[in-house]
DNA sequence: TTAAAATCTATAAAAACTATAGGGTAATAG
DNA sequence: CTATTACCCTATAGTTTTTATAGATTTTAA
């Protein structure tokens, strides 16, 4: 299941691509917009921030803004911050790799070989699409 | 994530599948050849039969053995049945769909139109796994 | 027929994670 | 200086996951 931080998350940074405007826009017209719960929405941000996908600015007329163009901005990003680890097992993933302790060896591993193939299959997806491709009605 | 019971029940199932012979086999035989809480794993192939992908016996010399072929057993069943959808949004799902609470217009959602993509490129995978893909070293 | 070997059932508890809320701090514009 | 707004920390209720406990039931073999 998709978490609603991701979804929330993804749903904020389409709202803030949506507008002609790169100006700060306010946790509480986001939220409200997008029937979100503004105090998790704040956090939602907050990370998109750190992460490198929006900039922000506090006091009056501040809020958040996009800091790349919607084009050059991956979902394959979005969703490692958002929702972590694209590969549904440890022991497949490349940015968050795990050995599994009960598996004696990944080579034989059914598991591994299926969700080795349903991570490339997600990859493929998740590195085709961009912010700017989710929008367009 | 996938679940433990997902990953307990696909070894356990590949497990049966490896074998030469279709003769019941005691749980404690396969929870020690997977390494998995032999309980937990109980719960597990319980649901396995009834969901007919396995039979059991009781008494001395049961256990549980495969019921179908390797070859006839699609990931997208075994997939379903232990960890449930296999689309990340309710609002996407062929078998479990639900209408999201938030959101107004499902065809103007990113969430939705990024997440179909996703279920159907995970779909393509099950669809082209049995579970005699999995055993092959 | 009895005892042992298994599966079956139910419950519950521990752990981990998710979603949300509350309240205070810091920066900024006017 | 004051209002506004992002920032930050903490707590908590709720849910799900995983494992553990305890026993009931069925079958087989001797």
């Amino acid at each position: 299941m998709l978490s609603k931080k991701t979804k929330y998350g993804l749903k904020a940074l389409t709202y803030l691509a949506s507008l002609e405007t790169r100006e700060p826009v306010q946790i509480a017209e986001i939220a409200k917009h997008e029937n979100i719960s503004q105090k998790f929405l704040e956090s939602i941000l907050l990370t998109l921030r750190r992460n490198g996908f929006l900039g922000s600015k506090k006091g009056k007329g501040g809020g958040y803004y996009l800091i790349k163009e919607p084009e050059d901005i991956l979902m394959t990003a979005v969703m490692r911050v958002l929702e972590g680890p694209i590969a549904m097992v440890p022991c497949v993933s490349l940015n968050f790799y795990e050995k599994c302790a009960d598996c004696p060896d990944e080579n034989k591993c059914s598991v591994n070989k299926l969700m080795l193939q349903v991570r490339d299959s997600a990859l493929e997806v998740y590195r085709s699409n961009t912010l700017a491709d989710l929008i367009a009605s």
